[in-house]
DNA sequence: TTCTGCGCACTCT
DNA sequence: AGAGTGCGCAGAA
């Protein structure tokens, strides 16, 4: 309820601000939002961040500063044509979404509204991330596997947007989630920091509406997600899926860009610093007791046989199978399918599937207890801090690992590798085939 | 002190 | 050339 409602604050601040030319940055968008309704700049933090992961909102690095966009307004100027591939893919998950179209972030206030603002939202979000970072390998690899297949998809969204008739017209699902990473979250700025300040340790706990929201099922759309690692990646990414605004950054420094990810800290994280020293002792020796040497092997493995374009359907044999990750206890996977440690070829790929839409249902716990399992409790108290659940992990964006969790490095990065994106791929190659 | 409006330079398509 | 963005400054509240 007052997420709408957050969503139509914010929504109007960014826009707001955007009128007045003033930067719509975390800092003035905490301040305005409390100043005109009394909100607490950290919930507005966490409200924020959904919205960036519900793609309502995107975050941007533009000349050097994360902004964020009402994504109902940006990207109608040039991605237009992205948009139409874009839209193939997050039409998919519109469908389900469709209820989103509340989105309609008021902005009214703002400008122009355009009458299709809401359904833009979804192309447009898709698009943009420009601040991320660019990690080269994540994009580069996605991109090569996750990019072809968009192809096929733009003819048909051709047509869609057709249908669109309308101007600018292309998904009609607002769904895509996340461009963006949520990471920045407060860190910009004195402000944001003072704001989501670390002793403020905001409340998590709204931050996971956002995976519940339907639409974050929307990557089940292969396409959206190829089209967000592009994006996020952009990470490396190759200007092509890069939205204008947000890929200036990265294009022109691409390095620097991923700086500002980097400091960030953003209001979960403030808080998964409070909570890390709570809850993360018990969860860490849980965790540790239970699995530490799993991962190892198969990670290793992985990382050497991850010619990316397998990775998807090879991690997955890998997982169950090759690896002796049994320890790890998936929830949803076991509990619809089964041991995984058996069966022939065609029974791998059914429980391809099943594990591919089991990771939707997966809850917060069962993705901490996963990444536990293989090997990283500690930063398994961060992903259940960040209450991601199965539908963030999907979405999740190389940078949000490496930056939004507030984890070191190293275990982020081969978290990130081995496997978020392991279970991404998988996930919508297997949506394509379906 | 804070907010708002806006000229103008930048950047990108 | 056209359009989005936001810095920096001045005026208003």
């Amino acid at each position: 309820m007052s997420e709408s409602k957050y969503r139509e604050w914010i929504l109007d601040t960014i826009d707001s601000l955007r009128s007045r030319k003033a930067r719509p940055d975390l800092e003035r968008i905490c301040r305005m939002v409390r100043r005109r309704h009394g909100s607490e700049p950290e919930r507005t933090c966490a409200e924020l961040e959904k919205l960036i992961v519900e793609q309502t909102v995107l975050k941007v690095n533009y000349k050097g500063s994360i902004s964020y966009r009402n994504a109902a307004k940006v990207q109608r100027r040039s991605r237009k044509k992205y948009d139409a591939s874009l839209a193939t893919a997050v039409r998919s998950s519109a469908a389900e979404d469709a209820s989103h179209s509340d989105l309609s972030n008021g902005d009214s206030a703002m400008g122009p509204a355009d009458p299709d603002e809401d359904e833009l939202e979804a192309d447009t979000s898709i698009a943009m991330d420009t601040d991320s970072n660019a990690d080269e390998e994540g994009a580069d690899e996605s991109r090569d596997e996750e990019a072809e297949p968009s192809p096929s998809l733009p003819q048909e969204d051709s047509a869609p947007s057709t249908a669109d008739s309308g101007p600018v017209r292309a998904a009609s699902a607002p769904c895509s989630p996340s461009v963006t990473r949520p990471d920045s979250g407060c860190r910009s700025g004195s402000a944001s920091g003072s704001d989501c300040g670390p002793g403020s340790s905001p409340d998590c706990g709204s931050l996971q509406k956002a995976g519940e929201r339907p639409n974050s099922l929307f990557p089940s759309s292969p396409g959206a997600l190829a089209h967000n690692e592009l994006a996020y990646g952009s990470t490396v990414g190759p200007a092509e899926s890069q939205l204008p605004g947000m890929q200036r950054d990265n294009n022109v420094h691409p390095v620097e860009s991923t700086k500002p990810a980097v400091h960030c800290v953003s209001p979960t994280p403030c808080a998964l610093n409070n909570i890390k020293k709570e809850d993360g002792a018990k969860l860490e020796d849980i965790s540790r007791s239970s699995s530490d040497q799993l991962v190892p092997d198969y990670a290793a493995r992985q990382d050497e046989t991850k010619s990316v374009c397998d990775a998807g359907s090879e991690s997955l044999r890998c997982l169950p199978d090759n690896c002796s990750l049994k320890k790890i206890s998936l929830p949803s996977f076991k509990a619809t399918e089964g041991s995984p440690l058996n069966g022939g070829k065609d029974e791998v790929s059914v429980k391809k599937e099943k594990m591919s839409q089991n990771l939707l249902q997966w809850t917060v716990a069962d993705v901490a207890s996963y990444f536990s399992a293989a090997g990283f409790p500690e930063q398994a108290v961060a992903f259940r801090t960040q209450e991601i659940d199965g539908k963030s992990l999907l979405l999740m964006q190389r940078s949000d690992v490496l930056t939004g969790l507030s984890i070191r490095l190293g275990p982020a990065l081969k978290i990130y590798e081995r496997h978020v994106k392991v279970l991404q791929r998988t996930h919508f190659l297997e949506c394509e085939d379906l």
